[in-house]
RNA sequence: GCGGGCGUAGCUCAAUUGGCAGAGCGCCAGCCUUCCAAGCUGGCUGUUGUGGGUUCGAGUCCCAUCGCCCGCUCCA
């Protein structure tokens, strides 16, 4: 089975386009037809009933409490700030292939050339001042720092004498230590002088230095000055995470909880490939689910397997679905534990990640806390209720001023932490179109079908009259009628029955409804199966009740 | 981002050396048709991705651009 088919399949039958294809199409942009934007919605729906409207239990059999939200794309660039998307990715990287570790460019170019170790900031600065001691070519020339305005001071003109600036005390030396350094003039292209080696483990080789800073920026007013930047989010965690204590305060839940919100993200691939699976504009659905730090890893395990018990029950067959829990080396710096749910797509021989389950520990709170100053930590009413009195104190505040530890203080007050369940709405309607595409034989005859599961499958039921003749037509527009009202179903009665089953086994269609000439002695019409063209009869007033129990059960 | 290949009807693809843009499938209408792409009749489908250039004449040659595919690269 090759991608090319089903790429084919999508445009032919309505459920996926090249955007704006009329004007070539855009890279990285697809838009969903009229059968795409039914499958795709039903994968939201489900996401959102099965996660947010009823979670399995938890880890203890307890209920499992998940509140949704829906926040805006364009938010507070201060957002990205905290997030580490602006300055994190704002300047040039270089990644080390062997421990994949990832360096600004500038700096290990720097490092390279003073020839010290590591690329730490204060021993950059103490470098660049003993070569200026050693009367080497001016070092001034090559650096000067921009950091926040008001600590802006380049080193070639700072106003401080000579004698000052060799002698930085321990503590500038120490202020030093957050500022960004930057190079005056352009990084250098030829490969000869690019240092190849990885500062870290000191054997890897680097990356070309490149960008990452992914996101789309546009404007917010009608200025177009920097004061006006913002940027389309590039993820949509970080509106739960702004969103956290709006929703502690006006939701009456406590820890553990979850925040769910289903959105669109973009970012500015470099390279999109694969049909829809790297697109520049993505829909997320993501939960935040903010417990205890203590049952972290309880609930951490609990989401992996949740998560990938809903991909089996979906019909994702259990040999193409790959969890694979990230080495140590891999993980992002924060994070104590990540497992990607993995999907082997047929245009890749590697399983490509479908969903990334990672346990943020307290990372994205305190982020946010320490940029917004506002307190993000979360008081243990429970906890301090049970304890309390064993502490020998009534008010929380009382026991405060008695001078407890951190540790201690933490068991009642902290920041919680999130387990991530991340999931791509698009990859995993790509997935679903894979795995349900298939081709086998009827009757000698080749057929396509598309063996989606029937919760998932864009329309339900079809509903034919077998000729059209003897009041057929009338019935089958009377029990499609009826049948509407309930479910998107399709009314066919044009060409030959085999063709008309043919159609709807290439879109999906799970059942067939077909009235003929015994509907009128009896009531009775048949029901035809997608997967194995065979047929029952019910009564015709049963329709609907069958068709209920089969797309649910 | 780099290298290579490719863009012709809704889909799959033809079109001799630069010489009338075609086929199958599909789709639509009608006839026929009592269960798995049957048959008959008729019909629709194109600024050959886009924009320039060469030429008496360009789907074909040249340039640019956009898009797709493959391999590297990469994917917070």
């Amino acid at each position: 089975m090759d991608m090319e088919k089903i790429v084919s399949l999508c445009k032919r039958r309505g459920f996926i386009f090249p955007s704006s294809e009329i004007y070539g199409g855009l890279n990285g942009f697809w838009d969903y037809g009229p059968l795409g934007v039914e499958l795709k919605n039903n994968i939201k729906q489900a996401w959102w009933q099965d996660m947010v409207g009823n979670p399995p239990p938890g880890p203890d059999g307890e209920e499992v409490v998940i509140l949704g939200v829906d926040c805006a794309i364009i938010m507070n660039p201060r957002v990205w700030e905290a997030s580490g998307h602006v300055s994190g990715f704002a300047d040039p990287m270089v990644d080390c292939k062997k421990c994949r570790k990832r360096f600004r460019a500038d700096k290990v170019w720097l490092a390279a050339y003073l020839d010290v170790e590591g690329v730490g900031e204060a021993d950059l600065l103490l470098a660049v001042e003993q070569l200026r001691s050693a009367s080497a070519p001016d070092p001034a020339s090559l650096l000067h720092r921009v950091a926040q305005p008001k600590l802006v001071v380049p080193l070639e003109a700072d106003g401080r004498d000579e004698a000052e600036r060799h002698t930085l005390s321990k503590t500038q030396q120490k202020a030093f230590k957050h500022k960004p350094i930057r190079l005056l003039f352009p990084l250098p292209q030829a490969p000869a002088t690019w240092p190849r080696k990885c500062p870290a483990c000191g054997e890897g080789d680097l990356t070309e230095p490149r960008s990452f800073n992914l996101m789309f920026k546009t404007f917010v007013g009608a200025l177009e000055d920097a004061s006006a930047v913002a940027y389309l989010r590039p993820e949509t965690a970080q509106g739960i995470f702004v969103n956290f204590k709006n929703v502690l305060d006006s939701s009456r839940v406590k820890l553990p909880f979850g925040i769910a919100q289903i959105g669109k993200a973009f970012r500015n691939e470099i390279n999109p490939r694969n049909f829809t699976f790297r697109s520049r504009e993505f829909e997320q659905m993501e939960i935040e689910f903010f417990c205890q730090p203590a049952d972290s890893m309880k609930w951490y395990r609990y989401w992996r397997d949740v998560r990938i018990e809903w991909y089996t029950r979906l019909g994702i067959r259990s040999e193409r679905l790959r969890p694979r829990e990230q080495g140590k080396d891999e993980l992002a710096h924060y994070s104590i534990g990540t497992t990607d749910i993995e999907y082997l797509f047929p245009f890749s021989n590697e399983p490509q990640e479908l969903e990334g389950v990672a346990h943020r520990g307290c990372f994205d709170l305190s982020q946010h806390q320490h940029y917004s100053g506002k307190d993000l930590t979360y008081f243990d009413e429970a906890a301090w209720e049970r304890e309390k009195s064993a502490l020998g104190f009534t008010s929380f505040k009382e026991w405060l001023k008695s001078g407890p530890s951190k540790e201690q203080i933490e068991k009642y007050q902290f920041v919680p932490h999130v387990i991530e369940p991340s999931a791509g709405a698009d990859r995993f309607t790509l997935a679903v179109l894979c795995e349900a595409y298939d081709e086998d034989e009827i009757g000698g005859e080749k057929r396509v079908v598309m063996r989606f599961h029937p919760r998932l499958a864009p329309i339900k039921a079809a509903v034919l009259p077998l000729v059209n003749k003897d009041r057929m037509p009338e019935q089958a527009l009377a029990l499609y009628r009826q049948l509407k009202r309930e479910f998107p179903v399709f009314y066919d009665d044009s060409g030959a029955i085999g063709r008309r089953y043919r159609r709807q086994d290439e879109i999906g269609t799970p059942f067939c409804l077909t009235i003929d000439g015994q509907t009128a002695e009896d009531g009775t019409v048949t029901l035809r199966n997608r997967d194995d063209c065979v047929q029952v009869r019910i009564p015709m007033a049963a329709a609907s009740e069958e068709l209920r129990k089969r797309i649910n059960g």
